[in-house]
DNA sequence: ATGGTGGATGGTCCA
């Protein structure tokens, strides 16, 4: 059972890219974020000529999140349970074969102090909240997507150049941890303790070329499903490709 | 060097 997750920066710009790598990849499920266009406007037909079926949350230029999967999508949750009707689209959740898949874009927060700061604040007490009202600590739980936070100075490039920026801070950091006291463990440090190991480069300043990156796309999971966790692997390829995404894919191989 | 690149959009906003 392969699981992955990926910010793709719009599926219309990047369909090309993700069609291509889905083939060659063969996830059984793939968590998108940041497909930046409406439920109907979805390329689901080119996913159900590869043997996938589609949940969207979307909306209109910003944000919106998918679930590709070769497997059924049950127990469909859009957003928070008790979100407003126009929240921004960031999180999907569905169970598929038995794990409880939760798919998250967690704000950026764009800068330290900004309205948008503290939104991504908010959001990540909310996203705590969600699982303790929700979900069960004891059950096969998976929590993946753009987390926008780097947890430690090892998942960063650069840690004295990224000091207090947004994507680093303590307050962020503390508020990833909080999430994590609900019941997770980080896959990919389950299996790699290496740092410079990243799933996201800026677009400028050839900051691919350099590994200037950050790893702010996570998979993690619930001490249940943690024993079936046999690699999690950050595939760099389709960073190289033409037109890629900023971030890459990552990927979690389950017995 | 306070920039730079890319996407959606059709002015700027967002990352």
């Amino acid at each position: 059972m392969k699981i992955a997750t990926w910010n793709v920066n719009s599926i219309a710009a990047r369909l090309p890219v993700v069609l291509k790598w889905v083939a060659e990849a063969q996830p059984d499920v793939l968590c998108l974020q940041e497909i930046k266009c409406v439920d109907a406007k979805f390329p689901r037909d080119d996913f159900a000529r590869l043997g996938y079926q589609v949940e969207t949350h979307g909306q209109p230029t910003y944000n919106g999140v998918a679930i590709v999967s070769r497997f059924a999508c049950q127990e469909v949750q859009r957003n928070f349970p008790d979100a407003e009707a126009n929240a921004q689209a960031r999180l999907l959740a569905a169970t598929i074969a038995g794990i409880r898949i939760v798919n998250v874009y967690i704000p950026n927060g764009q800068a330290i102090g900004a309205d948008k700061y503290v939104f991504k604040l908010d959001w990540m007490k909310q996203l705590r909240r969600f699982f303790d009202t929700t979900c069960d600590p004891n059950a096969e739980v998976l929590l993946c997507g753009d987390f926008n936070v780097a947890p430690e100075d090892r998942d960063v490039h650069d840690p004295q150049l990224w000091q207090g920026s947004v994507l680093v801070s303590a307050a962020e950091r503390a508020a990833l941890e909080e999430i994590k006291a609900w019941g997770f463990v980080d896959a990919f440090r389950l299996h790699h303790q290496d740092g410079k190991l990243f799933s996201w480069w800026d677009y400028r300043a050839v900051a691919f070329r350099r590994n200037a990156g950050l790893r702010i796309d996570h998979i993690w999971v619930s001490e249940a499903l943690a024993a079936r966790c046999k690699d999690v692997v950050i595939d760099k390829a389709p960073r190289q490709w033409e037109r890629p995404s900023d971030h890459t894919p990552v990927v979690a191989e389950f017995e």
